[in-house]
RNA sequence: GGGGCUGUAGCUCAGCCGGAUAGAGCGACGGUUUCCUAAACCGUAGGUCGUGGGUUCGAGUCCCGCCAGCCCCGCCA
């Protein structure tokens, strides 16, 4: 309804302006009408506030005011065809609710929308989201799963919005780590660097595992593994051969949980920036702001100072001569936002990643702008969230202590929605396919360790709990899977649902549509509000903003279904309830693919 | 020591640009099934929004102080 709220306040403000011109004028700007969603269904669509602040400068008693107002409205025509009578309630709030038709007409044109009213932008920079990044020879643990779910949240939605997204998987695959791998490697399994395909290296943890093992023993293998690095870093083919085959090992393994999580990345990992880092410095040096500090190469921040009052530096050059991290996300947001061949040519830098490194991106972020990287209209975000945390609010581990991989984080998932699936089996006296079971448990179990991660605000930490996650009621994955299910059930039951099935929008008059029920109503204003939930996760990149709207669609959908009768309705009503249906389920598909979350038929 | 995040019902959490009597869910208690999947729906109870000031027509929301928890603070990412 985004474009109805625009019209109303491109009304609202003429009105202002026709009611109080000389205040208008003192303003210098049009007055603000303050138009929002009504706080409550008793008072309709929209409330604008704009009268009350108002009441100070003008000397008039705020409701006075939101009655000069009103009349102004009501001699637009153009506003009566959109709203009722206007009311005035409380110590000033102009209530608005808008005419039944111009509701139907809003439900007709999405009806024959496959966006459902969303419009697309237009051809504008490409938008990197940074997430996941794992590294490499490393597991994927709990601690990837937000930033890889958020991350990829973001991104579909900004997709779905039109945007050229870039999906880059940041990874950690290099660093002085890499010296006593590929030491190791050669020494255990020297045939694998000698054959021309990648070779099985097994379980690369375990391989981790015992290379740091003997790096802690073994002095020799320490002096080894620090030439290694060298080599590497010098380009020594039989180095970067073995680096080669750790990286596609890992990648390998990555591949398996991005797959079973339906998440679609572009591998870029550090090494990539390898041949940037020296002039990121060199750039940094001519612009006169890099300073030598006990050897290192330090830019010193500003409005960040340390223990002793003295600015906090960020280093870009080890006093060795080597770059770390901060040099590599310098050069990275070089990178991006250079314009192409040069770079990537972004427009808007994102990063998902946890919050303990907001000072470290604030710090990286700082002296790109200082650098003049940063242009025109360009925006870099980092995107924090919290931890994830057990039951009892500390750092998520395993009974025994260690850190949870992701893998047996789904795997547990999946499998307790399959027993709750076959307990309500054997319950309900229903039968099903074994194909049928693992699909749904399969779905359910994804669609709840997503769902319970993204529904929450990303800023606070995350309490995980499978028994919360896969509750069959309240904010969860399976009680909007279920919204979906029940629609689907009336299809099945005879309800032409019309082109959804194929895909295909299919065109409905705003006049065919008949509606009088309040549950109705209710469900059509829900429905309408999904252009504006999209716009604000495009914006504040809150993906708990359109969980907390999917939660509440389905809930007025539910009793909706509960309390009026669809295929045992009479004409017109029941063509138009069926069209409620269609869009009630087109908008939660909608919405929950953009969470990374497919729908069921039947559950 | 400096900086950041967090603190809202028994539990888990929302709360948009400051707007009307602070909302959900779970749990608790009570009710609803001749009818599209009851994995649902309806109702009841439950609050000093950590705390003390300030700003203003109006503060959970903005500003300052304090308390508590977590995180970060020179060559790891």
């Amino acid at each position: 309804m985004l474009r109805v709220a625009q019209a109303l306040d491109t009304q609202l403000r003429a009105a202002m302006q026709r009611a109080f011109p000389e205040a208008t004028a003192a303003a210098g700007t049009p007055l603000d009408p303050q138009l929002a969603p009504a706080s409550k269904p008793e008072f309709g669509d929209f409330q604008a506030n704009g009268a009350l602040p108002l009441a100070k400068p003008l000397g008039q008693p705020p409701r006075q005011i939101a009655q000069a107002i009103v009349e102004q409205l009501a001699a637009d025509p153009a506003f009566g065809e959109l709203c009722l009578e206007p009311v005035i309630a409380g110590p000033g709030f102009i209530n608005l609710t808008l005419r039944p038709e111009c509701l139907c007409a809003e439900v007709a044109a999405r009806l024959g929308d496959a966006r459902l009213g969303v419009p697309s932008v237009s051809a504008a920079a490409p938008v990197v989201v940074d997430f996941s990044s794992p590294n490499i020879a490393k597991e994927m643990h709990v601690g990837h799963l937000r930033s890889t779910i958020i991350g990829d949240c973001l991104a579909r939605v900004l997709e779905f919005r039109g945007h050229d997204v870039l999906r880059l998987n940041h990874v950690g695959d290099w660093g002085t780590q890499f010296g006593m791998l590929i030491t190791h490697l050669k020494q255990v399994a020297p045939e694998a660097l000698q054959t021309a395909d990648a070779v099985d290296l097994g379980d690369l943890v375990t391989f981790y595992r015992q290379a740091k093992a003997r790096f802690d023993e073994d002095e020799a293998f320490q002096s080894t593994s620090r030439e290694e690095v060298v080599k590497l870093q010098g380009g020594d083919p039989l180095s970067l051969k073995a680096w080669g085959l750790l990286c596609e090992q890992s990648r390998r393994e990555f591949q398996r949980i991005y797959d079973r999580l339906d998440i679609r990345l572009s591998e870029r990992g550090e090494s990539f920036y390898n041949p940037y880092l020296q002039g990121v410095v060199d750039d940094l040096k001519a612009r006169g702001l890099l300073v030598l500090d006990d050897g290192a190469g330090c830019v010193f921040l500003e409005g960040v100072s340390g223990k002793d009052g003295k600015p906090l530096p960020l280093i870009v050059q080890k006093s060795d001569g080597g770059f770390n991290y901060a040099t590599t996300d310098l050069a990275a947001i070089r990178y991006r936002l250079a314009l192409p061949p040069a770079g990537d040519g972004a427009g808007r830098l994102i990063y998902v990643t946890d919050a303990g490194q907001a000072a470290h991106f604030a710090g990286v972020f700082q002296v790109a702008r200082r650098a003049g990287w940063v242009t025109g209209a360009a925006r870099i975000e980092h995107v924090p969230f919290g931890l994830v945390q057990g039951e009892d609010g500390k750092k998520l581990k395993t009974r025994a202590g260690d850190t949870v991989r992701l893998k047996d984080l789904l795997d547990e998932a999946v499998e307790r929605a399959e027993s709750d699936l076959r307990r309500r089996l054997v319950e309900e006296d229903r039968s099903e396919e074994e194909a049928f079971i693992a699909h749904v448990a399969t779905t359910v179990g994804m669609a709840a360790v997503k769902y319970a991660d993204l529904s929450t605000n990303r800023v606070t930490n995350y309490q995980f709990s499978f028994d919360r996650m896969l509750a069959l009621s309240g904010n969860t994955a399976p009680y909007l899977l279920y919204a979906v299910v029940r629609i689907a059930g009336i299809a099945r039951k005879g309800g032409d649902l019309g082109g959804g099935a194929t895909g295909a929008p299919e065109r409905v008059e705003a006049q065919a549509l008949s509606f009088s029920e309040p549950q109705e109503w209710a469900l059509i204003r829900e429905l309408l509000k999904l252009d504006a939930v999209i716009a604000e996760v495009e914006e504040e990149l809150l993906p708990n903003r359109l969980c907390s709207y999917l939660f509440e669609l389905s809930q007025v959908f539910n009793r909706f279904y509960d309390q009026v009768p669809v295929l045992k309705a009479d004409e017109p009503a029941r063509s138009s309830r069926l069209a409620l249906c269609r869009l009630s389920a087109d908008t939660l598909k909608l919405g929950l693919g953009l969470l990374g979350i497919p729908t069921l038929e039947r559950m």
